[in-house]
DNA sequence: ATCATGCTTAGCCATATCGCTAAGTATCAG
DNA sequence: CTGATACTTAGCGATATGGCTAAGCATGAT
């Protein structure tokens, strides 16, 4: 429980910024390298590399260098935490909603959470 | 596109704090009162309303106040851009992984997206 | 009227974030 | 070797964040 803590709060907060999310849905056709990820965003490089050391923090994105390029691609599974944090919610939030409350604590019950 | 980028950064920022995700964990089951919401945290009250008041600008929390007592609940539609979100991103990345991008696209064009 | 309770506001401090420039280092081309 | 290209590092400034204390205000109980 509190041990995926600090994934999701480096992954929330990899994902709360404009730049970084538009830079991982360019990356989500192909792997690119830093300039031309840099290019559309209009910011320059030294700028651009942070929001990448914080995508790569979050283990949002690898990247590896090949001659004087690095080239960076998405990691698909980064994202599994936060849709797992949703899905609880959404279901305890949705339960509330439908006051079916004590529906969802015998469901966790019977999975043994 | 565009339009939901401020919505979905105050989203993901306001979800990026344990201490917020955890009020909204203990909001699940049922609303609360400020200071019920403050002492599992071991805050101190005016840094709990600020977690509140962000988590209130970013919709996921609304309040209202009876007498002296304020009482928030969760608002359970609020994470339907970030699920949103989460989905798009998901279907790519995993086409991506598998090399089915042409699948995918196909697969959008039918339901007309 | 008085006091306790519950929230609210104001303001301080330390640290983090996001942008930048300037000056590196390391390839690759000629 | 020289120069261009592609990143990298160092460090600065403005603003935002997350915590606090102290003091204020409104309501409920006595």
């Amino acid at each position: 429980m509190a041990k995926h803590d600090r994934d999701l709060s480096l992954l929330f907060h990899a994902l709360a910024d404009p730049t970084r999310r538009s830079i991982l849905t360019r990356l989500a056709g192909t792997p690119a390298a830093v300039t031309d990820l840099a290019g559309p965003t209009g910011l320059r490089l030294p700028t651009v590399m942070r929001h990448l050391a914080v995508l790569e923090e979050a283990g949002l994105i690898t990247s590896s260098k090949d001659g004087r390029i690095r080239t960076c691609a998405v990691v698909p599974q980064a994202l599994d935490p936060v849709r797992t944090w949703l899905d609880e919610h959404r279901a305890i939030w949705e339960a509330r909603l439908d006051r079916l409350d004590a529906f969802v604590t015998n469901v966790m019950k019977e999975n043994g959470t």
